[in-house]
DNA sequence: CTAAGATCTCCAGTCGTTGTAGGTTCAAGG
DNA sequence: CCTTGAACCTACAACGACTGGAGATCTTAG
């Protein structure tokens, strides 16, 4: 095997992602296809890696397959017209704004919900509390929240 | 139709749920059957709505399904301790919080190259850099950070 | 009574994987 | 050189959590 070549198992170790979703990942032509052995079996370089590191990352946060091929795109021609990047950039990062403010929405709710849980049993459990009630004022969804709370009076 | 009965769009309505999820929740035995009408429709009551009330704001608040059903059934025995609920809660709230912090780092990256966008040059794009990096302090997997930072070096 | 709209069941499709079956290749030890 | 056994290959099915459609039936207002 060339040197710094991988296999499959070892960029799956290095990256994070599993064998079948690198092949998965060929399949849909998320990464290119990789060079392959006398045998047939892929074999990999760095930067195959990076690429599988930046779309495995993407993914923690929630990005589909399609936004992550556009940051791909993005990241991958810093010599692209302005405009282009600007645009792709701007659009993500409204995305990223949306996600992080909802985000945090729901970490506060989480937190309090946790914090202010005694201890004791569940019939004052704050978590089950918390979830149960739509009418909680930090409730995310304003427009369900009047409907249930008329049907709960 | 008896009196404080609901079809099922009308608890489809009230919950924020569609139709077709709450057929699917029942088919999965996460609400029990409702009982049926003459022509075989669902009619559903109060308790329905409160459990469906209840998955909802769970499933906004990113719990899974499987998650839902345990929390349910701890719901379900007040006077059982409210350590499981809190632990469910606690572990969620530590993967929203991972999540913040990675997604906090892609705003800035993102809001980094908007900016040198607008001053005209795109020079160093390093997107791929934020969300690829292994050794960045935030990375969700340490097992695996170890690894790459050695491949990358 | 009729017509529109809601509901019924069943089944297929979505997205992003993950697992399986059955066969091939590779690297190391004897 | 030969044999293991792990890792690889392809192809396809299943997962979670829905969502949508087809085609039939029910309900209810006019």
């Amino acid at each position: 095997m060339a040197r710094g070549e991988l296999t499959i198992g070892e960029l799956a170790r290095r990256s994070g992602c599993k064998v079948q979703t690198i092949r998965y990942y060929e399949q849909i032509g998320l990464i290119d296809p990789a060079r392959r052995s006398e045998g047939n079996q892929r074999r990999y370089d760095a930067r195959h890696a990076d690429r599988l590191a930046f779309i495995r990352h993407s993914r923690e946060l929630g990005f589909s397959l399609d936004a992550i091929r556009d940051l791909l795109a993005l990241a991958g021609e810093p010599d692209r017209p302005c405009g282009d990047a600007d645009r792709i950039a701007r659009r993500h990062l409204r995305d990223v704004e949306h996600r992080l403010v909802r985000l945090t929405a729901l970490k506060t709710e989480l937190e309090r919900m946790v914090e202010q849980c005694a201890g004791g049993k569940i019939a004052n459990c704050r978590v089950i509390e918390v979830l149960s009630d739509h009418s909680h004022a930090q409730c995310l969804n304003d427009d369900h929240r009047a409907d249930t709370k008329t049907f709960a009076a």
